[in-house]
DNA sequence: CTTTATGGTTGACTTGGATCAAGCTTACAC
DNA sequence: GTGTAAGCTTGATCCAAGTCAACCATAAAG
């Protein structure tokens, strides 16, 4: 599906709900910080909005760089492939983050962005981004923090990878989540899993029956009630004292 | 022991060995690609170093962050410390590598840095090299790659520590060290690990038995010869077979 | 030189999560 | 509606890596 086409007497309506200075995800996304005049500047670098259905792909690893992706809507799952097949998936994000900053190192994607709902994304020029920051000190520092963001993140999922058990992981899993979600004003206590049991297990470093067999273990403690991809938390302090307790 | 303090007669030598303009690291590390007018410019931002003894922290998770720095000679390892002791490490950094990219995002150092050997840093004010990138597109252009590449890195431990088995964990660690090494003018056949079984085991999400075994397994087999922290590689193809065999 | 501490190796045994396998649930295509 | 495929659950068994323990190597301190 393309994304509407505006007849001439409704662009500026449509102009004004594609714009960053409207959108509602702004204070999560690139623009958080930035003065009306700075938004505005940033409107006209954020033209190109896309959607996208459940299963495709945003972009695909090797192919050339030259736009990160705010999500506007919707939910991906991005992934690196081994030759020999296995599959590494690297996160999952939600609306008001970003895609696309492992391209910019080669200038080639070095993963796949994959839509596990029907999404919609802001497309941003990288060169102009780099441009605008340096025009607009802070926009340049945001970007900068975001970089660095997903670093932190990715150390944390290192500390998840190298030292926990499956217990642990799928719980230090779930908060997460609710944990953004509830940034993004849905309930903390009850949401959906756009994700597979593969897909969590590949994340998290386990297989698929591991992750089945510990949402079974956390329901029978009392945890979170399951049902398919339907997660209720029914103990958030049981599912945190999971996680320091031991190694 | 302190940097060394120049008398009056030595200062212009001093200051030549200082600079950026004159490091053989430049082509490895954030200078890549200057021209020398910009290179110039980049001197003046880079104007404090420091010496680090074996085992001097650079800084630690939570301190406030207001420098990125240049390993200018030495080994750093990286760590993340659970509340309950746990350690992960998140990295090896040699000559040429930035560390503190980390702390951009909270304005707070979010992991530990520690110097494996006595090692020297040249210490980049972070709010100037913003000013500084704002003004050399390609200044900023390429720091923008190095916190990419970052992320990319990430991934592959990721995929490392998701997907593979010990073998091929280690047989990645020391690919890639070697390719580092080598990077630098090194032998890419014959080195020392700086860091220990047990901090190689952290990084790998192994045991250090599980670390010392499997250096054994691969001596046995003929593809290195190990002495405690000397490493010999005999047999890059075996390694690199090593990895790409199964899941 | 000897002592001591830190780090490395190796062996015996255990275990958490993987693997293999069967059956169940849900959603969608026809 | 019914059939089918994809995804989830659960059980039985296995094994790679962890744990526990003893001993060895090297380097630094006295």
């Amino acid at each position: 599906m393309m994304p509407p086409q505006s007849a001439t007497n409704t662009i500026s309506l449509s102009v004004i709900k594609t714009a960053c200075s409207n959108c509602n995800l702004r204070e999560l996304c690139l623009p958080f910080g930035l003065s009306i005049e700075e938004l505005e500047r940033l409107d006209d670098l954020v033209s190109t909005r896309r959607r996208l259905k459940r299963g495709e792909h945003l972009y695909r690893s090797g192919v050339p760089f030259d736009a990160i992706y705010a999500i506007r809507s919707g939910f991906f799952k991005t992934d690196v492939l081994l030759e020999d097949g296995r599959e590494q998936v690297t996160g999952f994000q939600m609306a008001g983050e970003l895609l696309g900053l492992d391209g910019i190192s080669t200038e080639h994607h070095t993963c796949n962005a994959v839509a596990l709902e029907d999404s919609e994304i802001c497309a941003i020029p990288f060169s102009r981004l780099e441009s605008l920051s340096r025009e607009i000190h802070t926009l340049q520092h945001h970007f900068h923090k975001v970089m660095s963001r997903e670093i932190v993140r990715d150390h944390g999922v290192m500390m998840l990878l190298g030292t926990m058990r499956a217990e642990e992981r799928l719980a230090a899993f779930l908060l997460n989540l609710s944990q953004r979600f509830t940034a993004r004003g849905f309930s903390h206590a009850e949401f959906y899993l756009r994700m597979t049991r593969e897909e969590i297990g590949s994340y998290l470093g386990l297989k698929l029956e591991t992750v089945s067999r510990t949402f079974s273990r956390f329901q029978e403690e009392g945890f979170i009630a399951v049902q398919q991809k339907h997660i209720r938390i029914l103990n958030v302090a049981g599912l945190k004292a999971l996680m320091n307790h031991r190694g």
